[in-house]
RNA sequence: GUGAAUGUAGCUCAAUUUGGUAAGAGCACUGGACUGUGGCUCCAGAGGUUGGGGGUUCGAGGCCCCUCAUUCACCCCA
């Protein structure tokens, strides 16, 4: 074996070992089994998109288009970006193929890989991996609660538990103005005491002073938009509550929860976890009713989330389910050998997972492979068998055994016990 | 992107106060004891340029510099 190795998977990227594969795949299917309870269908979109796309829809003034972007150049001189989240990617599907034709309400969900170039840290690599939905035409704050619902629905049957959801409003374009104008007044005689993000955000992007860690305990008695809400904001969060009390779902209310991204409007909400450390955000999302027609459609309502992977593994109990096949057939000698081969083929064709050993090694090496490989049932086929037309089929678990005729319907009667 | 800690076999860890023989163990792997029956036990084998490069020194796994990777704290997101 080489000592020194050149290639190494490279920085912010994860393997999966087999055992980690299969719990990803389970992860997954749960999703997948879920989201179709909850009648939302699955969308898979490309890798990288046009740059443009997400610095529309994204928001120039996020942190995620400013400096976290994989951005490259094809050949014919186009900007391309490799995608950092789903959103913008399932908005143009829904308006490039004229999705609004399928009825008023559409409801998609992805499983997809992301990419951003961040310092890797744990759960937090610069590839991941996140599941999300997004249910585009309806205004209701039924539908906020029904995607809530749809992703506390998964953590539990991953059994993950201890899950926080943080909610708030941030209001619709409206009643924002009027907030934003009264925040910035509120914030203009203290602002030499702000860090210096925040200096820079005030005039960018005003409203994420209010997620700043550093000058959190300066800004507790600052205005905060749910104290600026029109009416028709007012009466959306109230029936998103209410909606959450029905379902009996338990929140806190984090009047300083903005979310990073640009697009939001009216509710945002969040899910964090303890054990996650400081960065204790498992998943986020919110209404976004602006977007479509920002990115040419028609004003279409538009609400949902997503939810980072590689962190819910991190808070999943790891389940020990060891598998194993169903067969090791074991051969003696050469001529049988080749006997062997074919009826582990033929195994395989009745449906049984089977394997035998290639190497010609001796059969104390493949009853230990046999056993390694956790097989329900070893056969072996030696010279006294092959004179018999028979084979040895021997119980793993158990130890018992007895001859059976070398015959595929005979053996598969067998193994059926 | 900023700051800090860590890096010894596939994995988990040793290597005696300030640097001193040819870097060890357990698990895992391969083979044997048991030449036609796995797990248990015992024995043996294989596996390391001590993350990489440079420097100091008679001598470096241990000290210094650089670099790479991981983890943690920031920034911020999932």
């Amino acid at each position: 074996m080489d000592s020194y190795l050149k290639f190494r998977n490279v920085r912010g990227t994860k393997d999966l070992l087999p055992e980690e594969a299969e719990l990803w795949r389970w992860v997954e299917e749960v999703i997948r089994k879920k989201m179709e309870d909850y009648n939302y269908q699955e969308l898979r979109f490309p890798t990288f998109e046009l740059t443009e796309l997400f610095k529309k829809s994204t928001g120039e003034d996020t942190d995620i288009v400013q400096k976290e972007m994989f951005t490259f150049k094809d050949k014919g001189g186009r900007s391309l970006t490799l995608k950092p989240e789903g959103t913008p990617s399932v908005v143009r599907m829904y308006l490039q193929y004229g999705l609004y034709n399928r009825g008023i309400l559409q409801k998609f969900y992805y499983i997809e890989r992301m990419f951003r170039q961040e310092k890797p840290q744990r759960g937090r690599y610069r590839e991941f991996r996140q599941f999300g939905a997004e249910a585009i035409g309806s205004p209701s704050p039924e539908t906020d609660a029904e995607l809530v619902r749809s992703a506390l629905d998964i953590f539990n049957e991953l059994n993950i538990h201890g899950i926080k959801l943080n909610i708030n409003s941030i209001g619709c374009p409206k009643c924002r103005e009027k907030f934003i104008r009264e925040f910035k007044k509120f914030l203009c005689s203290r602002l030499d005491s702000l860090c210096n993000d925040c200096k820079r955000r005030y005039s960018t992007n005003p409203m994420r002073i209010l997620d700043c860690k550093i000058d959190r305990e300066k800004l507790i008695d600052v205005p905060v938009p749910l104290d600026y809400l029109c009416d028709d904001c007012r009466k959306h969060f109230s029936g998103f509550k209410e909606r959450l009390g029905y379902l009996g779902i338990n929140y806190s209310i984090d009047k300083h929860l903005v979310r990073g991204l640009d697009y939001y409007t009216k509710t945002v909400f969040e899910f964090t976890h303890s054990k996650l450390g400081t960065k204790d955000e498992v998943g986020g999302g919110g209404r976004y009713d602006g977007l479509i027609g920002f990115l040419g459609g028609d004003e279409t309502p538009a609400s949902g989330y997503a939810v980072g992977l590689d962190r819910l593994l991190l808070l999943s109990p790891q389940r020990k389910e060891s598998r194993g096949i169903d067969v090791y057939v074991i051969t003696l000698d050469k001529a049988s050998d080749l006997t062997g081969w074919k009826l582990v083929n033929e195994l395989r064709d009745s449906g049984f997972s089977a394997d035998k050993d290639p190497l010609g090694r001796s059969m104390k090496a493949q009853f230990r492979e046999a056993d390694r490989q956790n097989a329900k049932w070893a056969i072996v086929i030696g010279e006294k068998e092959r004179e018999g037309g028979s084979v040895q089929l021997k119980r793993m678990e158990t130890g018992e055994q007895k001859e059976v005729p070398l015959n595929i319907t005979t053996i598969k009667e067998e193994l059926k016990c």
